[in-house]
DNA sequence: CCGTTATGCTTAGTTACTCAAAGTAAATTG
DNA sequence: CAATTTACTTTGAGTAACTAAGCATAACGG
């Protein structure tokens, strides 16, 4: 087994963890990942468009609007029209989602956010300068990520 | 911008290059990700059962059929009883689905391959244990993951 | 040898995510 | 005001995944 076996699992591994975490998340909030993924940017803004998440999310409105509309039916967000503009029309979130947001304290992130404070000082360097390199070597360029480590969620490259 | 928010950040950006991989695969091959998989596992061992794959890949069996169903109909696999025992199926590739491996270079794993190669040797061991730190941090442990770099693809802990 | 149990796979039905294209309503612009 | 653009929804369709139920074959135990 040489280096770039090792090291392609550990990709895998990481990579793998991050599936998994979307089944945690459905296990411990009976919502899906995609689904959880629109309360976290709701939840950050506070009322979104679903402009909005479609293009946080990469993925086009129609998407959305049955993503928000099963978080509605489910009791989690609300639609209201804006009344600036009444094409637009708001999402927010309910007290039961905030519920579920802070009962699924992301297990993933938190795990690995732990465990990094408990590092050295040193060794957060290394490993932050580790994981940008090897990201810069996978991925194509431009893509500027959130620091939420939820599976599909990203920012794409900052125009408008 | 601290140091966990450029980890949680370069995390992300990793697991996005192999979704984006998968749509890569996507468009150059006409096949989907998941079909890929299949199609490298059978590749890996000439034939292979649908519960092999299922195990592979760990999903259900129902999945692995319907999987190898649309593979099927588009000519890329075969089945074949065994006639050891006739309960199982061998499913083994046809030479379009050769075709189809062959023209998808696999381009994420072989951009990575081709990179980490061209790193000095202190570097290349440097990386590889920060890559096995960090997946170590992420996952639940117990973890065998192939040292294949595609949506998905991992060898559950060995037993039988 | 025969019935029971286990195994391997398929079928059927359901839920979810995703897209593209078409439709509606509201704002903006010339 | 008409035309265009923007915002969102609807519709129709494909892929993926699961569970449950069924069928055929194998293996076992008397």
């Amino acid at each position: 087994m040489d280096r770039i076996d090792s090291s392609l699992i550990a990709l895998r591994r990481i990579v793998r963890a991050t599936e998994l975490f979307g089944r945690e998340i459905r296990q411990a909030t009976g919502v899906t990942p995609a689904q959880f993924r629109v309360l976290q940017i709701i939840a950050e803004q506070g009322f979104v468009t679903a402009k909005a998440i479609s293009w946080r999310m990469q993925v086009s409105q129609g998407t959305v609007t049955s993503l928000v509309d099963k978080l509605v039916r489910d009791g989690l967000a609300l639609r209201e029209k804006s009344s600036q503009d009444r094409r637009q029309i708001h999402i927010l979130l309910t007290d039961a989602a905030r519920v579920v947001l802070a009962e699924a304290p992301d297990p993933l992130q938190q795990r690995f956010v732990r465990k990094f404070a408990a590092m050295d000082d040193w060794e957060q360097a290394l490993r932050v300068a580790g994981l940008e390199r090897v990201a810069a070597m996978l991925d194509a360029e431009g893509l500027d990520a959130s620091p939420v480590l939820a599976t599909g969620d990203i920012r794409p490259p900052t125009e408008t």
